[in-house]
DNA sequence: GAGCATCGGGG
DNA sequence: GTGTACGATGCTC
């Protein structure tokens, strides 16, 4: 038979003539696409009987039925006994197989019901998925199909009737992708309405390709955009072209709550079938909450979803529009255009149009690039947990978790537990535990920081203590057990045998510990992230023990994690002050030492020393050592504040953490007063001219010489003016605008600026445009901007900044005696 | 301050 | 499709 060498991309499965014929869509090695048909694989599940409970008698039964629902028939084909664990018990459970997906529905509520059945259970595994599992298939990495080629109704130019799939190697895909996106015309701002309004243009790029199709001609310079007559042939040309670069990753941002939904909005309106699967199915759109939308056999990733929820937490941005991201990820952002204006450009002024094209395409530009960049993310992430791409980069952690769990499962021989039943996830939501520790910091300068965390804390507490629900208060002698310091209970693990969940998350930390061997040596972004996908799915681990709806949920393991977590830093804390060191800051994993009084490799020398006594795949790390660094106090309590410090590192670099910097609603001017303040108090530890500095950007303020750009706030509507019942200075300018006939509306990001005046700060509230230099007023951003931004900085060193500034309260008693003298 | 509802992203 | 989904934030009582 001939062999085919490939990389799937895709399951799915039909029914035919009451039986499940599984589809592999995927990419030859040679380039081609390729469809892999198998028929061999049949469902099943599995069943638990009670004690006692005859499974001869059991199987007896279950082997005869069948039962005809309208025109499927239902029918257990056959049973098989197997010993297996279930939760750290040896158990003889009974393989249900039947003829096709929907008689696992239909046998797993009737045999749940008997009396002689404890568990049914894998009978909510998705065949699709069970079939990769079962078959050991990974998608994107090289594997061989044996079969005869078959014909069947797919757009694939290999169409094999498979006799044999086999893993080759971990030659991994380097996909092809082309990206998209569309502009829609929109009068009403970010009101958007696809019933109403029509897409204008759409942008594909890819490599060596770039594309703009659109339906208003104007003179360009650019040949790559096109004209059609109508939105319905920009709909059919669109279609055409994915369909002619035939690429293996079609990918947008934000595509699976927009651009696929107003196109299929849009194409019902004409009657145009979005059918680019490979088995010519339209695309589908997600339901409810689940939006993601589907292509048979094509990969289809929004890539915003991925970004914001798997590369989330390394991220600097708080916000996770494109520009953002690719700001941060690329160093590239959108191109700037009125976006209010192309409505009015689309009906009155075609000339104007080429911008917004531009712009069209370069977010297809830097959706393909950010694509580009997770890409080595999401293939490590389909390599440990198996599954499509598409699903792979839509999951949360504690699905890639739960998936990894289950792909491992049937290797150990381990029956999964079933997910939570409603009452139970109530239950579970309630409970709380006590989390991490923090040791509050005394508010401060310091000299000397040297900075330790334990390397993957958590992960290596699971591992390390053999938690699972389990070995959790299993049977074991006493000296096999690891009592953890839970206050006020007794909870322990059995430190043998290894169970499945430590040893899984021992896998991927040993796992990323030799992808950062090798990283030693040579720097390789590939390998990065490869480390970077299994840190965070090892952390992962722990939050999934402690999530309401996990199937190895265990309430009482994942108290374990923090109380051990606990228990580690806070010996620490003790053994460093005990050697003499002054603690200054610690939470959760990391500590942050005084040098005062020692060398850095005293330091160094009690960290190897800790490291000693740990269990063995435990480390405390040497994160940095930091010339200066400054503890600022809580606004609240007055009290250390946590997570709220600058750190000056040996580089000379700089790291923040918790400080105000980047918010959107505040000046420029203040972001920037904080900014150098921090710089001058740290690099130089020069307070007095930092001190100058503020004063003289007070001054500054005080004669309007600071420019206008630099005092407008930005704030964004996030819903319609007459919704808002605090009048704040935003809503009052977004009242201005829509008065003088510009559109706003929730989304709609106001800038404004105060103007001097008696009047309420609202009533003072311009827009730029209608202000000059001159006219704002320097009290407000005096004592509402620059001066909170680094008060608390101040005070730390001693300093009362609006005293010395003569701003705030002395300004009020000014004006007060100002008043009364008159 | 708890409890509920709604954004988020997208033009 | 052997199905189900999060989490931060703002607003109201």
């Amino acid at each position: 038979m001939p062999k085919i060498q490939f990389y799937p991309l895709d399951v799915t499965y039909k029914v035919k003539d009451n039986k499940a014929v599984i589809f592999v869509f995927g990419r030859a090695a040679d380039g081609k696409t390729i469809c892999v048909i198998d028929d061999s694989f049949h469902p099943y599940f599995w069943v638990l009987l009670r004690k006692g409970e005859s499974i001869e008698k059991f199987r007896k039964y279950a082997e005869g039925l069948s039962e005809k629902k309208d025109n499927d028939l239902l029918k257990v084909e056959k049973t098989e006994v197997k010993g297996k664990k279930f939760l750290g018990d040896d158990v003889e459970a009974v393989k249900i197989i039947v003829n096709q997906p929907a008689a696992v529905v239909h046998f797993r509520e009737m045999l749940g019901k008997r009396k002689e059945v404890s568990h049914v259970l894998e009978a909510d595994i998705q065949f699709a998925r069970r079939y990769l599992i079962d078959k050991k298939i990974t998608p994107a990495l090289l594997h061989e199909v044996e079969g005869e080629e078959t014909i069947e109704r797919v757009k694939c130019d290999y169409i094999i009737k498979a006799a044999k799939i086999e893993h080759v190697s971990d030659d991994t895909l380097k996909p092809k992708t082309l990206a998209f996106d569309i502009e829609t015309y929109n009068p009403e701002g970010k009101n958007i309405l696809p019933d109403k309004y029509p897409i204008v243009m759409v942008s594909l790029y890819g490599e060596r390709f770039k594309k703009v199709i659109t339906w208003k001609r104007f003179k360009t310079k650019h040949d790559y955009i096109e004209f059609v007559d109508g939105e319905a042939d920009l709909i059919r040309r669109f279609k055409e072209e994915v369909g002619s670069y035939n690429p293996d990753i079609l990918v947008g941002y934000y595509s699976d709550g927009f651009d696929f939904p107003y196109m299929k909005t849009r194409a019902e309106k004409y009657k145009i079938d979005l059918d680019l699967g490979w088995d010519h199915s339209s695309i589908k759109l997600g339901r409810g909450r689940n939006e993601a939308v589907e292509i048979t056999g094509m990969v289809h990733v929004d890539i915003f979803r991925f970004i914001k929820f798997v590369m989330g937490g390394s991220l600097d941005t708080d916000y996770y529009d494109l520009s953002s991201v690719a700001e941060e990820l690329l160093g590239d952002k959108k191109i700037e255009v009125e976006l209010d204006g192309l409505a009015d450009a689309w009906d009155n002024h075609h000339e104007r149009l080429e911008p917004y094209c531009e712009y069209n395409l370069h977010d297809s530009l830097l959706a393909f690039k950010l694509c580009d960049k997770v890409l080595p993310n999401i293939l490590e992430l389909v390599k440990v947990v198996s599954l499509p791409l598409f699903d792979t980069v839509r999951m949360s952690f504690s699905q890639l978790v739960e998936w990894y769990l289950l792909k491992e499962a049937p290797g150990f021989n381990v029956l999964a537990p079933n997910r939570p039943e409603h009452d139970s996830i109530k239950e579970r939501i309630e409970k709380r535990f006590k989390g991490a520790f923090v040791f509050e910091p005394k508010p401060g300068m310091y000299k000397d920081i040297a900075v330790f965390d334990f390397r993957s804390l958590y992960p290596t507490i699971i591992a390390s203590h053999n938690i699972s629900p389990a070995t959790l208060n299993a049977k074991c002698p006493e000296n096999e057990r690891d009592y953890a310091p839970v206050e006020g209970k007794k909870v322990w693990f059995c430190r043998n045998p290894k169970e499945f969940l430590p040893r899984m998350i021992k896998e991927l930390i040993t796992r990323r510990l030799r992808v950062k061997e090798i990283l030693k040596s040579k720097k390789d972004k590939m390998l990065e992230a490869r480390s970077y996908s299994l840190k965070i799915l090892a952390n992962a681990f722990y939050g999934y023990l402690g999530f309401y709806a996990s199937r190895w949920y265990s309430f009482e393991s994942a108290e374990a994690v923090t109380a051990w977590g606990r228990f580690y830093i806070q010996q620490v804390i003790k053994k460093a002050q005990d050697n003499g060191f002054e603690v200054l800051y610690s939470d959760t994993d990391s500590i942050f030492l005084s040098l005062e009084g020692k060398k850095r490799d005293d330091a160094l020398r009690f960290v190897e020393k800790i490291n000693m006594e740990l269990p063995e795949l435990m480390e405390l790390e040497f994160e940095g050592f930091y010339p200066r660094g400054i503890f600022v106090s809580a606004k609240v309590t007055g009290y250390g504040a946590k997570k709220k410090y600058a750190l000056l590192a040996d580089d000379d670099s700089i790291k923040i953490r918790g400080f105000e910097l980047v918010r959107r609603n505040w000046s420029l001017i203040a972001k920037e007063v904080q900014e150098k303040v921090i710089n001058i108090i740290l690099r130089e530890e020069d307070i007095d001219k930092a001190m100058d500095y503020v004063k003289e950007v007070v001054n500054d303020l005080r004669s309007n010489k600071i420019g206008l750009n630099k005092v407008i706030i930005h704030t964004q509507l996030t819903k319609e003016i007459d919704a808002y019942e605090q009048y704040g200075p935003h809503v009052a300018v977004a009242d201005r605008m829509k008065k003088q006939g510009i559109p706003v509306g929730p989304g709609t990001t106001i800038e404004y600026v105060i103007i001097a005046g008696k009047e309420k700060i609202r009533d003072r509230a311009r827009l730029p445009g209608e202000v000059s230099q001159k006219d704002y007023d320097p009290d407000y951003y005096i004592d509402n901007q620059v001066i909170p931004g680094v008060e608390k900085l101040f005070e730390v060193l001693g300093r009362d900044i609006a005293e010395e500034t003569e701003s705030k309260e002395q300004s009020k008693l000014q004006s007060f005696f100002a008043k009364k003298k008159k």
